[in-house]
DNA sequence: CTGAAAGCGCTTACAG
DNA sequence: CTGAAAGCGCTTACAG
């Protein structure tokens, strides 16, 4: 209808193609009357780049991981990459998951709220798929982590709660196979430990990294005698089911009978009926970082596997 | 390395392909050792089905289409469909974001909390991609639709407010040109009229369908005199908003100096610290009705654009 | 600036 | 059951 040459249309629609802009017009115009859309498969086929940049979120219940999707999902759509997006059923594996889209020759991957193999991530590595562990560090894995700095969080808290005046403690805790999880403790206890906390002061309960587990455990570890001071919530979430358990079914005061801190600062922590003191983990900083290490800021994509560490910075509010 | 034909390989790779169990079990050796995984891009460029459903969401915000998103992610990675996120900038277009998505040869397109231009939609009806509007009814557009009643939800709360002892009502609303605002305002306001509460009885301000706007649409309702006996929030969001303000700032209780009601039913709302009583959309059967409408579920897209409405269930709570 | 042609990596009638 | 070959709809050196 254009009267030009298959090669001019595909440059028509090219962003900077060397075509002349009167012929450049001619086909526009055309395509509009013919509701042409050029192919975008056909396209990733023949330039073996398919824009596309794969999210696998590992816990979709928690809000602050929805906070994290909905900022990766911003970026990369002003970049002009698109998202093919993976959930995972609880405790599910990333590796069925992803197995299937190693074939979409992705852009890169982002994964969160969850690890992979070692075997996926040298599948990934040899078909040079940039990979970051969103929040996640597996040493040895050969991939990118972009991590708060969970160590120097748990310290925080640790301090904070100390300075309070708490002196025995429970710590409501999750996946305890996870980086996340082990880190924040032993930042925790390590600083009490220099405080002079001797170990047996802290007490543990899973808490599963929900709302109701932080719910449960809060009932578990407050409902008898011997009630600690003070409880380090290893996320959030897990600390408004302490904090509903607290007040709601306990009828404790807080921070009056008992002082807690929470993890992330999801946007439910700042509001009127919860007011966590928590550690708020700086995420803009870190996606922004993650895109970097995925090649997708100008500068290429980390040839060495890096690791980047972004201090959480402590936000008193009335809880502690 | 198998010494078959490229045929044979792919035929070992496509579940039910004719070929000898002895040939497949070459193949798939031979792939495992050479780490062969099909490029998904040819295969759909050559079979002209992409096995990508894209979903739009307008309103990441909100908790309420984060758990639609979970839902649908879930329902499609198990059918085996991937999915494309779109998320849309506040009050950004669909149709910038959806417009690169229809060269991706998409099963299928579910835009959630936002509506496409008519212009899209023909595109979308003449490339025969089946879409669903979620929550919404654009009548006219030629696409379907999957919403809860909210004009039933609406005369619920109506009633329920009224049988609890209100008489004069406001409402906080959200963007007035939508259907989920007008039909949930109707309904509301036309049950009252049957209870016969005169219309002027009725205030409404903008809460912009966020927590922070519903937190100063209470402010702006309740901090003067002639304060309203109830308040019927158009979604939970911004009912949270509007409890935080009134317990934390107005210093008023809930139920007994005010009632209020919100529309959804988020996980924040059966919590202990908000107990909010609301209208639970089957968000569930919603999410199946519109997989079905996608051609999903067996049997075939729909060829006439249908629209499903759900009705909604008053879950009391104690804001009532 | 423009076009002819090869090639991206699959699938699938068609024969055998 | 298996293979040779055409075709899916683009892009991109290569010539001109």
């Amino acid at each position: 209808m254009a009267g030009v040459s298959q090669a001019a249309v595909s440059r028509a629609f090219t962003p900077g193609g060397r075509i002349a802009e009167a012929t450049r017009a001619k086909v526009l115009k055309a395509a509009l009357a013919l509701k042409y859309v050029p192919n975008t498969i056909a396209r990733s086929l023949s330039t073996r780049r398919s824009n596309i940049v794969a999210i696998v979120i590992g816990d979709m219940e928690n809000p602050f991981y929805a906070t994290v999707l909905a900022l990766f999902s911003r970026r990369l759509q002003e970049m002009g990459k698109h998202v093919l997006l993976f959930t995972l059923p609880q405790g599910g594996s990333v590796d069925d998951a992803i197995g299937s889209v190693l074939g979409y020759q992705i852009d890169g991957l982002v994964v969160t709220a969850a690890t992979i193999s070692s075997r996926m991530a040298r599948l990934c590595v040899q078909q040079s798929i940039p990979v970051v562990l969103y929040n996640r560090h597996v040493p040895g894995l050969g991939v990118n982590s972009v991590c708060c700095d969970n160590v120097a969080g748990g310290r925080l808290v640790a301090q904070t709660l100390h300075d309070a005046g708490a002196r025995s403690f429970a710590i409501i805790c999750g996946d305890a196979s996870t980086s996340t999880t082990r880190d924040r403790i032993r930042g925790f206890t390590s600083e009490l430990a220099k405080l002079s906390v001797r170990a047996k002061a802290i007490m543990e309960e899973g808490g599963k990294y929900t709302y109701d587990g932080g719910f449960a455990a809060a009932l578990r570890l407050l409902g008898g005698r011997n009630r600690p001071d003070a409880l380090f919530c290893l996320n959030d979430i897990m600390a408004l089911g302490a904090l509903d358990a607290i007040r709601g079914s306990l009828k404790l005061k807080v921070p009056d009978d008992v002082m807690l801190a929470g993890f992330d600062d999801i946007p439910d922590a700042g509001r009127a009926a919860y007011r966590l003191t928590t550690v708020r983990q700086p995420v803009d900083e870190m996606v922004e970082e993650t895109l970097a290490l995925l090649g997708l800021q100008g500068s290429p994509p980390a040839s060495k596997p890096l690791v980047r560490r972004f201090p959480g910075v402590l936000v008193m509010r009335d809880t502690v």
